[in-house]
DNA sequence: TTGTTAAATTACCGATTGGCAATTTTCTCG
DNA sequence: CGAGAAAATTGCCAATCGGTAATTTAACAA
């Protein structure tokens, strides 16, 4: 019943490719630089995952994959509801790399506006980090460690551009800690209540 | 002394050459569709303005050379600071369309990783737009419209890091009004002076 | 040993890529 | 009307692109 062995578990593989179109993005990533970061010849990727768009949209699921257990495990019994809002974001950054950026913000730029698949899966990507922050701000609203005042989905959207913009900046260089310094800035502008002064 | 006339002038075929990259970014951007935007046969492409990457250069020097152009306008005769600034903020994001974001942005992910000149025009250029707005800042901060006790340039990079978030949102298909709202309110915040609270 | 099965591998495809040399067109000036 | 200059155009190049058919290798079961 079994042929020859596998050269690598396609998970192996489906990971190395999802480095390396984080490396270097949808387009700037051919076929053969995927063979050498796999390990397997052309014709067998395509045999196991399909062509390159079906590649690529494995190695995005496993993205999210990853970074949703990472933001499961972010909480790890941190009671404190605000120390678990740092802990998630905190998780973001990390799964960010110098130089890299994010693969999803990466993606959200450049193949996103082409795309109908792709900006359906980035976007559901984006609600589902988006719903996980709400539900700890929410608790931090509960129990009073965040003004009542708060408008969960503004803040939370307001955290999420954020996120955007340091994966931008973490592309271009910035260092992992400076951006999760000017992150907590940002948390703690945003979690502070008050009322719009709204002056025209 | 005078040969064959242009058929259209290096401004303006470089005017739509750099949207075509802004449309598809640097590397999805053929010599074909260049020769189909800005009009010209590849080869007086090339002998206009050198290779593709000469080009692409062009290009971005042009974009930020406009944009310089626009933030000086943005000004206008307001003596308001507060409203200087946010003139000065929309009109990043005017520069922003929908669907497409930023060059500047976009080129940060997608090329500066890999491309040192590139990087470093991008930096300069963040660099003159961060002391245009701090200059405002100041002189916000001068006339008491800010409190002396934000600190300017902190302030600039939380602006600049959300401004690249919206830009990677805009790209992705969020509307510049809803960018500018969102931009006023990471405004209202980090212009709203507060001593930290430096809690563990 | 012999099928059978599943993987890897080789060899190839047409199309497109960025780039350039040689030529042709179209102007101005003498 | 030429002569010269500056642009456009044609035609080609090697390399690489994504993708596939045919073949070979290597395992297991009968």
């Amino acid at each position: 019943m079994a042929g020859r062995p596998r050269k690598a578990e396609p998970e192996v593989a489906l990971a190395a490719a999802m480095n390396a179109f984080w490396e270097k993005g949808y387009e700037s990533t051919s076929m053969s630089d995927l063979t050498e970061a796999t390990g397997l010849h052309k014709a067998s990727l395509y045999k196991t995952f399909g062509d390159k768009h079906q590649l690529f949209v494995s190695a995005l699921k496993l993205y999210f994959k990853k970074s949703s257990k990472a933001q499961k495990e972010s909480r790890n019994g941190e009671e404190n509801p605000i120390n678990a809002i740092r802990n998630s974001v905190d998780t973001t950054i990390n799964q960010c790399a110098e130089g890299k950026g994010c693969l999803a913000v990466n993606s959200l730029i450049e193949v996103a506006p082409f795309d109908a698949e792709i900006d359906r899966i980035l976007k559901q990507f984006r609600q589902r980090l988006d719903e996980h922050l709400a539900g700890l701000v929410d608790e931090a609203k509960s129990v009073k460690l965040v003004s009542g005042s708060v408008d969960t989905k503004e803040a939370v959207r307001m955290i999420s551009i954020f996120l955007h913009g340091l994966s931008a900046n973490m592309a271009a260089g910035m260092s992992a800690n400076k951006a999760r310094a000017l992150l907590h800035g940002q948390l703690d502008l945003v979690l502070t209540a008050r009322k719009k002064a709204h002056q025209s």
